[in-house]
Order: C-alpha cells, then structure tokens, then sequence
DNA sequence: TTGAAAGCGCTAACAA
DNA sequence: TTGTTAGCGCTTTCAA
C-alpha cells in the first residue's frame, strides 16, 4: 500500500495540504484547533512525513553522517555513543559509515552521502589535507582526532598528554623508549611521535621509533620484535590495540612486562584493564568529544548558508580535549636493556 | 554556490534535462557520443545526482539501514564489516544505527530512518515480535541473530551450537552448569537457553539459570556472584563480555578458573584470547552473516513492490549458519563444586 | 489563520 | 535516440 501523503491527511481533516505541512513544520503559524484535527487525521492514517521531499525543498535533511576510520576500534565507541545522544537531543540522525582505514573507501562514503546528510564528521579521518579543505568549502565537516586550519575540530590534547607519559617513563627511571608507528595516514599517530620526540630531550630520554603498522593486535608481533632489536627498555605503541598485541608476542618471547619492558598505548579502550598485565594507556573523554563534534557541527549548520568556517577571520572552533594517563600494571621502573635475542 | 543541477548540465552539453537523466541513470539508452558528452559537461559542473530527487520520484534509495542492538559489542564488527562489504558491491550505501540496548531506541532509530532506505537489517533486535511482523508488513526487513517467521533472517545455528557445549562440559565431567542469563529481550538468549536446557538432560546434566543481566563486563560480577551461590562447576554466560566480567569477579573472589570452575561465552569475540585466561567460546561466521543478511534484502528488494515475504506462501529464507566451539584455557574437568562461600 | 499555486531536482511516460 | 511534459511529496510565497 502507499505512503499516505499530506494530501490524504489534508482531504480527511477537511484542510489544504499546505496547512498540512504548517501543522508538522510550523506548528505556531496554525490554529490550534485545525492543529489538532490535522495531526488526529494524520494519526489514523499513519502518515509520516517523506524527509526526500522535504530536504529537496529546504534542503535541510536533519541528518548528519560520522564517517570512522576503523569501526572495529573499540576506542570510537563511546565518540558513537556521546555523538548520538547529541544529535539525538537536535532530533537529528547520526548515520555512521566505516571507512576500513583506506583513504579511497573514506572518499566514497562520503561522496555517497554527500547530498544526504547536512554534515559530516570525520573521526580520525586518513584523507590528504587538500581533499579535506576541498570538502570542507563545499560542505559543513568537523574533524575528530585531527586538526586541519581552518577546520573545526576536536581532538585530544597530545602536548600534555605526551608530556605526561614522558614523566612517567622519566620518573621511573628509563633512558630512552621506542614509539611504535601507526599506519604513515594518521594525523594523530604523527602528532603523538612528534610530541614525544620534542618532549624527549627535556626529559633526558632518548626517542626512537619504528614501524609504521597497521594498529590491529595481529599487527602487534612485528611491532614487538622490531622495537625488541633495539634493545629498549619502554614502548609506546600507536595505541592500545598495537600495544595489546606488542604484550602478546612480548610473552609468547619470554619477555617480561613491566619487568623487562614497559609498556604503553593510548586511548585506554575497554580491552586495556581485560589483559595480562594490564595495561597502562592515556585516555581521554571520548563521548564528550563525540558530544563537542556534534555541537560544532550543528553549530555550523545554523550559520547562513553557503557560508563556511574560514570565509572570513572568524576564529574557528579547534578544542582540545585534556587527557590523563591511567596507570596500569604494564609499566614499571627501567630494567637494563633486555638481551638482544 | 548552488549545486548544479540537470538542467546546467543539459544546457551546458546541449541537451535536454532528460538525456543528460538518462545518461546517468540508464545510459544504454543514450547515444554514446551524447552521453559523453553529457558526461564532460557534468564533470565540469561539477555535477552530482541528488538522492532526494532521485527518490522522491523512484521510490528506491540506494541505501540501506543496520541497527544494532549494542554497537560497543565487539560481537557486531565483524558482521558490519561483512555487510558493508555486500552493500558496496551491490552500490548501496550501509549506514549503522545504534539501539543501545533499548526497544524505545530502536523503534525510534527506525522510524527515523523509514522513509530514507530502502530496507532493514536488524541485528539481535529487542523488539517485541508484534512490532517486527507490522514493520516487515510495510517494509524490508531481515532478521540476524533473531528469527521470527515468516521474516527472513540469518542466525547460527543455536542447536548444534549448544550441543556441542553440552558434549565438552559432559566429557569433562561435569554434571551440572549454571546458565548467566542475558536480557530479557534477546531471543538469541531465549533459544540459547531453551537449547541448553533442552539438551542437558540427554547429556546426563542439570541446568540451572541465574540472571537475567545486562551483558557487558561490569556486570559480570553480579552474574559471577549469582552463580556462585548456587556451587556450580559449570558456567555458561549469554556471551563472551559477560563471560570476561564474571571471570574477573571470580579472579577476584579467589576463585581459580578452570580448576574450580570452567567459564563458557558466546560470539568468540577478539578480547576472548586476550583474558586470562583465555576464554572458551561458541563462534560462527559473523562477517559472512553479515554478507548473507545484505543478500537477503536485496533479495526482498527485487521482488515487486508492495509484496513482502509471507504475502503468500512463499518459502522464507531463515539461514542457520554453523557454529564451533573455540576451545581456551577457561574451561576444564569438573571440580567438586566451589564452597559456597 | 488558511488556501492556491509554484517549484525543489529528478524520472518516466509519451511523442517526435 | 532524443525532447516534452507531467508529476513524486513537500515547503513557501502570496492572497484571501
């Protein structure tokens, strides 16, 4: 059967279809008691009304998409959940598309929805820098673990987040440590290597890093054994998944965390205190940065059309969430250099 | 700026509106030197179909709607991932929605979204059956990790999934287990039960049940604690989240697993190998349910319009895929029963 | 406050 | 093969 339509309503309630549509879109602009007969005609008839039509003429489609580079890392879950809740409570639909961590896939979901959503938000997004300008002066993007001038955005503060892991390792008494790379695509894994290795000298530690690898657990072996060559006593990996699987391939070698090597990832995903030993990771307010995205966004979405963050001077919105180092089992004071195997 | 729209690109190419419509939407039936000529002249513009139009007028959106019941279960990845991967080659868009757990959220979830895809794929719905039957009377639907006739759905196989528990607890010599219980609207948890409980006696085991809870680690110490209670040698949780969180209870509590009691889950989850210990579980093929259950719609899709599986008496597709019990660490030869405590 | 009418961008008859 | 034309369901002037 079809859809009823707010002409069906607008035959059963005795009124003009375009009272129809005030009584759904302008409640205030209709009499109240029109208003009620409408929506009673509407309720029996089951009508709903099509957001295609109403987006092909305003344009407006109440819908934002959040475009994730990895859906299966645990560490976006609750950025889902606090972007939701936000757009839920602007009655807007968050969709959420996967871009599998390739830069391509990224590009066509977006293109996909392009004209189907008001906004995007790209969490931890792999696309080049011009691509992103590009995007972003046509339409309304917030960016998630990324900062791109003049785009907003929000993202966990690195600087002190990094100093914070670099006293760690200082105050327990390492020399140096080994940064194990994320995929060469992450703006947040460069930032992360290029605060350690600024905050490293002041530290009086040495910085080394290896890789780049895919942040998957399976991918943690050869992360493992690639830092174990250079003979380091501390490890920070791109992120918890990586460091998970460095701890995996560091005992199935027989070496010892944190007696041996100390261990660290960020993002502090829910799987960091389920292993043996757990571990140590900087974490930060996810769902509250979900929440920010999504407020920025809709903020964009009231300015006049057409217009975009950075047509002029204004100062765009680049928050910069604080983080804390949640200190587990993984790490510990320095052992002497573990033997090169 | 204004998108472009087919009336620049007729203009501009020298055609009609029609032409330069057909030439992106059949373009068999345009002159092949038209068409590339539509063609250049819409790259030019810059030019990209508008859904909306497009759906307004056809009816179909290209796109089609996953709501999960939990996305922050690891158990769903690989399922999204098999989904997309269908949905893309057929060029249709997959956006996630979350239902967080809630029957109020997923019925909103999809009302939302009823008029702007073309189909659903539930997976582990906690709607109630009624609700289901009305929706797939009007809409598109498949079922995973549910079944409900006559709606098509993919789910494994709980029969020789539980089986297959049953025999490994029996040939450890266990002569009873405790069932944790998940919420009380998961049908998966329904018929893993009635399978459990239906197979115990042949297999010479009692089967009690604890519960129900809400299944994520932090209430597996209630699950843990409840079970406890009752001296059990033998657990099976409603999945492997709860699993984890009734094994780090029992950790907690000096309860040693498997020796004084084995821990079962379900969906064989990533962190299942990452717990000490390691845990045993009943996995399937979620990617490939995934890719199944796109099928499957896409299926329904085809089929004139108006008529939805059980209009007659068509055979539904219900798929059972086939499980396997992951053996780990978690689970041993019966102990005598734990001291209460 | 309400109705009439135009049109959003596109597709699909129907004609040519 | 291509053009003309009439909507798809809705919002939005403009009048009444």
């Amino acid at each position: 059967m079809q859809q009823p339509t707010i002409y069906d309503v607008a035959r059963r309630a005795g009124v003009a279809p375009s009272t129809v549509s005030r009584a759904f879109g302008r409640p205030e602009r209709v009499g109240a008691r029109t208003r009620e007969q409408v929506l009673a005609a509407a309720k029996e008839l089951g009508y709903v009304p099509n957001p295609h039509a109403r987006a092909l003429q305003t344009g407006r489609h109440r819908t934002i998409a959040m475009v994730i580079s990895d859906i299966a890392n645990p560490h976006f879950f609750e950025l889902i959940r606090g972007a939701e809740q936000r757009a839920k409570a602007a009655e807007n639909t968050l969709v959420i598309v996967n871009a599998e961590e390739s830069p391509t896939i990224e590009r066509d979901q977006i293109n996909g929805l392009l004209r189907s959503v008001d906004g995007f938000i790209l969490a931890a997004s792999r696309l080049p820098d011009d691509d992103l300008r590009a995007l972003a002066s046509k339409h309304h993007v917030v960016l998630v673990d990324r900062e791109l001038a003049p785009l907003p955005s929000v993202a966990m503060d690195t600087g002190s987040g990094c100093r914070q892991i670099l006293e760690h390792f200082a105050s327990l008494g390492h020399e140096e440590f080994t940064y194990c790379a994320g995929p060469p695509g992450s703006w947040m894994g460069a930032a992360r290597w290029a605060a350690l290795k600024a905050g490293a000298e002041e530290h009086g530690l040495r910085a080394r890093r290896v890789g780049p690898y895919t942040p998957t657990v399976a991918n943690g072996g050869a992360a493992a054994d690639g830092a174990l060559r250079s003979g380091t006593t501390a490890l920070v990996a791109h992120n918890d998944l990586l460091a998970i699987g460095i701890m995996r391939r560091l005992a199935d070698r027989g070496v010892r965390v944190p007696a041996d090597i100390s261990v660290l990832g960020f993002d502090d995903i829910f799987a960091a205190e389920l292993v043996q030993p757990t571990l140590t990771t900087l974490g930060g307010p996810d769902a509250h940065a979900g929440r920010l995205a999504v407020e920025l966004l809709l903020d964009l979405l009231k300015a006049p059309h057409g217009h975009h963050v950075g047509d002029d001077g204004e100062s765009p919105h680049r928050i910069r969430l604080p983080t804390s180092l949640v200190l587990r089992e993984s790490s510990g004071p320095a052992a002497r250099p573990a033997p090169a195997p």
